[in-house]
DNA sequence: ACAAAAGTGTTATCGCTACACCCATGT
DNA sequence: ACATGGGTGTAGCGATAACACTTTTGT
């Protein structure tokens, strides 16, 4: 934040003080994606604080002062889950004059997916347990949650469409019937499998493993892992990737 | 706002004072296109206000404490320009710690679509000047702006592809030609006039008047108008407009 | 041998691209 | 008559949907 203090009057037609303006609080609430067992999942703390003590909610916290709201975002996450390293992106802000109980506070929603395999969270601070729930199956929020976890839900669902986000809910190595359960899972849609795995193989965005499934009782998949970097290239030579 | 007062203590594992968080303010600035003569807009004002006093930048303002964001988007475009009845949406909140001179500001940024034709803004309050910029050439702009009107338009063109949005830049008549037009300049890119026609009336969203320009050399184009309702209920049948 | 899922190939259809062409109006 | 854009028709190509089929492993 600057050095300087606010002024003492803003130029509002309505000559308020500009201290009058100075009063919200801004949030960050992070809706976490899953994807576990043909399912989509969404990750939710127990309130161990007031307000709303004892409920479910989206992890979510106060911004400090000196924070830009990014930054915001991957720390309270860290702090009330552990997690670090996942993708993360806006969804929308919301702004209901009554939707925090205790002042103004106006929240910036985030979703982040990550690789349930190589995360292991943990309930901290103020968070006093931490639950998968389908998210088919969300319970009754805290706050305005239900509504921030719809809307991030409805983007998500959007953007996995046109961004290759689907990778970062599965293993980094990952066959194409798990990658094709994902996306009907996210998408709500069923694919033909011979077709789905021409379209995907077609992208040449999947590297193929010198590796195969193991303890299947059938015959074993081959592995796949997502290559980047080979996206970032296509993408510049304006290539569109479409689910 | 809820009448009660924000409570001494917040959850927050530092034990931070609650109050030292009910500093910030929250602003909302609107990107509002327009379209004419081929050419997409961007309207800007001149800032008769300090910070950033005689400068170019988007219109917008702080949020009254007891005011929702959607509301207070509309209204600040209100008082600044005089405009109302847009179409308006969220593009992205911009929460970096020293965006704003002044204090600490978060600013929701809104982009909206108007009908040049309907509607004649008029700079007042503390917007001294006001002015339609190509998007191509806009100057540099004060705060954070010039990235707010690139997310803005990064979005719209987005958005515009899989939502009927460029209906809201044109008259309420129009000829196949000038829609055609204006996608072409909202998404840079040329289309094929037979094809184009095809796609668009094949989507029976358009509906043809009773109607022909007026005054042109050539001629006269059949005037259609976009049938929102159609389109909703079109949507819920599984819909899914593409350009 | 059988179950279960991996993986491949083929055909028919649909939609789109790229054109060529004709039409109506003002000068 | 001609310039200008309005408006229509069609052939061919490419993507994809639908489905049948073969392969590999564990039991």
């Amino acid at each position: 934040m600057p050095d300087r203090e606010p002024s003492t009057y803003y130029g509002n037609i309505y000559k308020i003080p500009i201290t009058d303006f100075y009063k919200f609080a801004v949030s960050v609430d992070c809706v976490i994606f899953g994807y576990e067992l043909g399912k989509l999942e969404v990750l939710l703390i127990q309130r161990g604080a007031e307000p709303y003590k004892g409920q479910w909610a989206v992890p979510g916290d106060l911004v400090y002062p000196y924070e830009n709201i990014d930054n915001a975002a991957k720390r309270v996450l860290g702090e009330l889950t552990g997690l670090t390293d996942m993708y993360m992106d806006q969804a929308k802000a919301f702004g209901e004059v009554d939707r925090h109980p205790v002042g103004r506070v106006v929240t910036i929603g985030y979703f982040s997916l990550i690789k349930k395999e190589l995360h292991n969270p943990q309930a901290s601070s103020w968070a006093e347990n931490l639950e998968w729930h389908d998210v088919n199956t969300v319970p009754q929020l805290a706050f305005d949650h239900n509504e921030i976890l719809n809307a991030s839900l409805d983007r998500l669902r959007k953007r996995a469409r046109r961004q290759p986000l689907g990778f970062n809910l599965l293993p980094d190595k990952f066959t194409l019937l798990e990658l094709q359960g994902l996306y009907e899972s996210l998408l709500g849609e069923k694919f033909d499998k011979p077709n789905f795995r021409k379209k995907v193989l077609d992208m040449k965005l999947l590297e193929p493993l010198n590796e195969v499934q193991r303890n299947v009782k059938h015959r074993p998949a081959k592995l796949f892992k997502f290559n980047e970097s080979r996206y970032n290239e296509l993408k510049k030579d304006g290539f569109d990737f479409a689910i």
